[in-house]
RNA sequence: GGACGGGUGGCAGAGUGGUUGAUUGCGGCGGUCUUGAAAACCGCUUUACCGAGAGGUAACGGGGGUUCGAAUCCCUCCCCGUCCGCCA
C-alpha cells in the first residue's frame, strides 16, 4: 500500500514510478485524487458537527446533574445527529471505496529499476558455475526420476489430482535431508531464527502480504473456515509482527522458515511446467527479514547473497538477473531471480525470488518501528526463497546424472544423506 | 462439538448511561535529592485521522442498534480461558 500522503503530495511522480510497470496502474492515480478530496471534505463537515454535539451534551449533562431542565438545549439535537449519522455512512463508504482501491495499486519501483516489458527483458547481473557436460544424451528430471523409481505422478493423481507428486524412498530422504541443511546453513551461518509457523492463514495476513485481493484466483482457500492456504512461508512469517510498534532495538528481525507451498498456477503448460516444475504443491524454506528503511536496499543484498551460496554449495550453475520494470511483483520495488542451470531440461529455472517491499507491506499489515525520535514509522520487509526444493532437485538430478542412470551428488549433502548418489 | 467465564492503555486491574481517553498499581522516560547507586518525592508516559496553526474527531475485541449523550444498555460476530467430549 502506498502513503496517501505521497499520492496527495506528489502525483506526478507516483504516476511516473507506475508507469515503469507497464500495467497501466499509474490510471489510479487521479481516482485515488478524487476520493480523497472528497474524504477530508466530509470529515471537516462531520467532525464540525460532533464537536458540537459533544459540547451540547456535557452542558445537558451539567444540567441534568443540577436537576435542571435541559429542553431548551435537547431541541434540534436529533436532526443533528440524524445528519451526523448520514456524513458517518458517507464517510465509511469512501473510505472502504479508497482501502480497496489502495490495496489494488502496486508498489513503486525504485528509482533505478530496469526499464522492460516483461521477462526478456531482465538483465543478468551475476552467473556463477559451468554448465555440466555430459558423454551421453542428457535426459530430463522426468526420465530420471523414473528410472530409478523416485516420482509417482500417478499415485498423486489418483489421490489428489493433477498438480502434485508422491516422494518415494531416496527422493523422500532427499527431500527431508535438503530441508534441513538449508535451514541449518540460514540458521547456523547467516543468522536467521528459525520458524515453523502455521501453514493456514486468516484473509488479512494474505492481504498483509499482497496476495490479497487482487490474486485470490492464485489461491487455494477454505471457504468453510475463512481460511488460505499459504503460498509461501512469507504470508505467515511476516505477518507474524502484523499490528506492532516494535521497539528500535528490536530489528533487525531475520527469520528462517520451512512450509509447503500452495499454489493453484492455472493455467501453465509446457516444457517448463514438466514433472517437478510447476506443483499445487511444494517445498520452500524462506527468508523474511523486517529492518529500518536505512537499511532495506543494504539487506536486499545480503539475502540475495544468502540465496546464492545454496546454490554455490551445491555446486549448482545459475545466474541472477534483476527484475525490470513489466516484470516486477505487485508488492516488490526491487526484486533478483535467481536461475539454476537444469542441465536435462535445457532451462533457466526460477528457484529464488529476492525482494525489497519497503513499506509496501508493512503500511499494509500495521507493522511499525518507533525510531530515534520516538516517531512511529512503517517497517521494511523483505524476503527471499533460501531455495525452493522442487525446482532445485529437478537441478541436482539433471546436472548430477550419470551413464548409468544414477545420480551423483553434491558432497555438501554426502554426509547429511548419507550416501553420494541416489541410486 | 458442548457448558461456563472472559476480552479496558506496555503489563496488572478499576470503572454499569453524562465535563472518563478513562481511578490505581507496576514497568518505562525525565527531574529533585545523593560522591555514586538505591529509596523517597515530582512530572511525563496509547493510537490513528482532519487541520497551516490554534485546535478538533475517533477508538475500551469487531460490526450494528437504543439515546441529545455509550467503556457502561440491547443484538450479532470474532477471539481467549476453564471444564467436558473427541483425537495425532
Amino acid at each position: 500500500m502506498l502513503d496517501i500522503r505521497l499520492i496527495r503530495e506528489q502525483p506526478d511522480e507516483v504516476r511516473r514510478r507506475l508507469a515503469m510497470r507497464r500495467s497501466g496502474a499509474e490510471a489510479m492515480v487521479d481516482q485515488i485524487a478524487v476520493g480523497d478530496g472528497r474524504r477530508r471534505a466530509i470529515i471537516a463537515e462531520v467532525e464540525q458537527l460532533k464537536s458540537e454535539r459533544n459540547a451540547a451534551s456535557k452542558q445537558i449533562g451539567a444540567r441534568k446533574a443540577k436537576g435542571e431542565a435541559a429542553e431548551d438545549l435537547l431541541a434540534g439535537m436529533k436532526e443533528m445527529s440524524d445528519r451526523i449519522a448520514a456524513l458517518d455512512r458517507d464517510l465509511a463508504e469512501i473510505e472502504e471505496a479508497q482501502r480497496a482501491l489502495l490495496l489494488s495499486m502496486p508498489n513503486l519501483p525504485h528509482e533505478a529499476c530496469p526499464a522492460g516489458a516483461g521477462a526478456e527483458d531482465n538483465p543478468v547481473v551475476h552467473q556463477w558455475g559451468q554448465p555440466p557436460v555430459f558423454a551421453f544424451p542428457a535426459r530430463d528430471h522426468v526420465a530420471i526420476g523414473n528410472g530409478l523409481g523416485l516420482y509417482d505422478f500417478e499415485a498423486a493423481a489418483k489421490i489428489s489430482g493433477a498438480g502434485f507428486v508422491v516422494f518415494r524412498g531416496a527422493a523422500a530422504r532427499l527431500q527431508r535431508v535438503l530441508l534441513g541443511w538449508l535451514l541449518d546453513l540460514h540458521t547456523r551461518e547467516h543468522g536467521y531464527t528459525e520458524i515453523a509457523p502455521p501453514y493456514l492463514v486468516r484473509e488479512g495476513c494474505m492481504e498483509g502480504t499482497g496476495q490479497l485481493p487482487k490474486f485470490r484466483e492464485d489461491m487455494f482457500g477454505l471457504e468453510s473456515d475463512g481460511l488460505f492456504l499459504a503460498p509461501t512461508a512469507e504470508v505467515p512469517v511476516t505477518n507474524l509482527h502484523r499490528e506492532e510498534i516494535l521497539p528500535l532495538e528490536a530489528l533487525p528481525i531475520r527469520y528462517a522458515a520451512y512450509t509447503p507451498c500452495f499454489r493453484r498456477e492455472a493455467g501453465s503448460a509446457g516444457k517448463l511446467s514438466r514433472g517437478l516444475i510447476r506443483m499445487h504443491q511444494f517445498d520452500k524454506v524462506e527468508l523474511v527479514q523486517i529492518v529500518v528503511p536505512e537499511s532495506s536496499y543494504h539487506v536486499l543484498e545480503e539475502l540475495r547473497r544468502h540465496a546464492e551460496v545454496v546454490l554455490e554449495r551445491l555446486e549448482l550453475p545459475y545466474r541472477t538477473i534483476e527484475l525490470c520494470g513489466g516484470d516486477l511483483g505487485f508488492g516488490a520495488a526491487k526484486c533478483y531471480d535467481l536461475e539454476v542451470w537444469a542441465a536435462g531440461t535445457g532451462a533457466w529455472l526460477e528457484v529464488s525470488s529476492c525482494s525489497n517491499f519497503e513499506a509496501f507491506q508493512a503500511r499494509r499489515m500495521g507493522l511499525r518501528f518507533k525510531d530515534a525520535s520516538g516517531k512511529n514509522q512503517p517497517c521494511h520487509t523483505l524476503n527471499g526463497s533460501g531455495v525452493a526444493l522442487a525446482r532445485l532437485v529437478v537441478a541436482l538430478l539433471e546436472n548430477g546424472q550419470q551413464a548409468d542412470g544414477s545420480v551423483r551428488l553434491p558432497p555438501a549433502l554426502h554426509a547429511a544423506f548419507g550416501d553420494e548418489f541416489l541410486r
